[in-house]
DNA sequence: TCAATTTACTTAACATGTTAATTTAATCCT
DNA sequence: AGGATTAAATTAACATGTTAAGTAAATTGA
């Protein structure tokens, strides 16, 4: 007997939007907490971000944040204004713009850390830390070879 | 003694990140054929759904093509004026907008067929084929296990 | 039966994604 | 040294992401 056909087979968009749907029903845990605390997704990356190089110029942060340099400029307007963020340019090479978190900033993350590390442990435990670290392992993995035959 | 906090480390965000930066680099790949036709992303995965499905209303379509109804709103308008997609009114239930694709939409996707199919079997190969499909049962059981636990 | 609720979209408002063009500063090169 | 090139950001323009509010049609339920 044939196979049915599958009933909605977009085979070669498979691997993007299963990798975007599966983020999605991870972002949906966290997002609760971005709303109540009023900041983007793109915006709590960061702050995230900051918090962890002290002080970078805007590609770096962008790299690490991975988000693209004109969502960066604008988002780092946003933060400026929040006073969460000081940016100014770098003495050595004035075509950069470094970025510091504020200890405002600072506070701003210590506040929700708690609720936010707890999130991520109902994650973790609805996947299974096995699971989990199988999963992360095989995205690098497949960075890795997509990388390497650019 | 009291747990202390958790420290605000980028593993909260790694998973978030790990799967966004992995999309971002399959998509790299398809990027030069969607703007060599003057297509996004989104509009693309819209007609190749409205090519599987014939006829759907707008949640089934924004279900299956992975995108909020209002984006879905505008792209649809946008599809709607090159010609690809035609939308009316459901006959029996006035509350929903049927979306079919056009013969000059099938042929726009027919005419990229050829060269889509290749850069995929490119990504196939970059990544192997069983690392591929590691990957892809591995975020089906991740999603599963995300939804369960809703 | 009809007011209240729910459903399916659409609009609105603001933030980000994405590519191209622009600006300013550093570096190359002869 | 100084014009050409490269590098880092920003700006611009348009499309989408995201949440809230609005609209119209269908369904509920007393």
């Amino acid at each position: 007997m044939p196979k049915a056909p599958p009933p909605l087979d977009v085979t070669q968009l498979a691997l993007p939007i299963s990798l975007l749907r599966t983020r999605e029903l991870v972002m949906e845990r966290f997002r609760p907490l971005l709303l109540a605390r009023g900041v983007t997704e793109q915006q709590w990356r960061v702050l995230r971000v900051l918090e962890e190089v002290k002080s970078a110029d805007a590609s770096t942060v962008a790299d690490h944040a991975c988000l693209m340099l004109p969502s960066l400029t604008r988002i780092i307007r946003t933060l400026s204004d929040a006073g969460w963020v000081d940016s100014h340019k770098d003495p050595e090479d004035g075509r950069r713009t470094l970025l510091e978190i504020t200890s405002d900033g600072r506070a701003f993350l210590a506040d929700a850390a708690h609720e936010s590390a707890a999130i991520y442990n109902e994650i973790e435990a609805a996947i299974g830390p096995d699971t989990l670290e199988t999963l992360q392992t095989l995205l690098v993995t497949v960075r890795r070879a997509l990388k390497e035959t650019d």
